[in-house]
DNA sequence: AATCAAAAACTGACCAGTCAGTTTTATTGA
DNA sequence: TCAATAAAACTGACTGGTCAGTTTTTGATT
């Protein structure tokens, strides 16, 4: 097996299990046998657990990035490309659900300890905000949407889908966009 | 000091603890010593370190229960209800600010152990929801709101004031419920 | 024979939980 | 009212188990 593939098994099977249990509930002897290696194998790779658990959670923010910047900037109807957007995150964390689970658990906690580690990922966390808020701002300008409070309209778009994906499970990705994009673009108001 | 205060001081410090570090993090000796009380005090109230931390999900469960359940089944205009509704979670939050960090860091895990305290959370939490969720269904009925997946919808209003309160600390209660309130009912597309 | 990693055995720091001893509060009776 | 005693609550130094991280051994591959 190659070096960079027993990584990301390592990363794979750690993200699995820190996804489903507390950190200190995750043994690195458990992460080990799942990964299919040895315990002292994963310490060429990670220094310590914390550093394998921030690669975890980098790993997840990574992905999506990338699937974000895929979608955006490509020039075209803002409700569109906002419903491309939501269907990258909402496909995404169909297909990666550890990730998912793993950072918005992390979501809260700002304080604590040395926390480079979280200082990071407020930043990574901020980036994949910053794409979605360039469209809202894009089609506020463009007279498409009415944007009050942008930081805050798109913090409330992603965690929609947190919400959807945790609540709506039987849901195909399709139905979930539609849901999502609905209550967002029109709310829940009836019309005549 | 009396022994409800005692323990309530507890929960009030462990909730502090645990809402800004991972359960790891937090010692049962740092909790003794910001609750002003020896170790083995604490485990005269709680039998070990996770009671203790469930106890911190429950009492935040049960206070904002408390709340709702005070706004809730006041027949009025839909809107005004669910207005109210919102309210009395923001206002509930931004005076507990320590169980609400807390509260929606458990969401994703369900996986794991003995998981009897896991079970009954997930229970509360359904509680909470359901009071959200009726007055939905009533608006729905009177013709006020058009609501598609009612439990969804409902989760997406809750969690959409998790995601105010984190990326909105600059604004009031009540700027905060208006924003919520004027994505949830009319969403942000632009109308003429 | 030299490299690499799995497996296994080991070490010790750490911290949850305990309990013998102390302090506080409640109860009795003179 | 004030001892005297019992009961309850509290304390924090101590302990034992756990598990992260290390080292050693075994086995496979080139």
């Amino acid at each position: 097996m190659a070096k960079t593939d027993r990584k990301k098994q390592i990363i794979e099977e750690a993200a699995r299990l820190f996804s489903a249990k507390r950190f200190d509930e995750v043994l690195m002897d458990d992460i080990a046998q799942q990964a299919g290696v040895g315990k002292g194998t994963i310490y060429t790779y990670f220094a310590d657990k914390e550093e394998l658990y921030f690669a975890v959670v980098f790993e997840g923010i990574r992905r999506l990035n990338e699937q974000l910047q895929r979608e955006a900037n490509r020039p075209q109807d803002p409700e569109e490309e906002l419903r491309r957007m939501v269907h990258a995150i909402v496909s995404f964390f169909s297909q990666n659900r550890f990730f998912f689970r793993l950072m918005s658990q992390e979501d809260g906690k700002s304080e604590g300890g040395k926390g480079e580690n979280r200082k990071r990922w407020r930043a990574e966390r901020r980036i994949q905000l910053a794409a979605i808020e360039t469209v809202l701002q894009n089609g506020a300008e463009q007279g498409a949407f009415s944007v009050e409070h942008p930081k805050v309209e798109t913090a409330i778009l992603r965690d929609m889908v947190r919400s959807v994906m945790i609540h709506a499970k039987g849901l195909s990705a399709e139905a979930m966009v539609d849901t999502i994009m609905r209550i967002f673009l029109q709310g829940i108001r009836k019309r005549p």
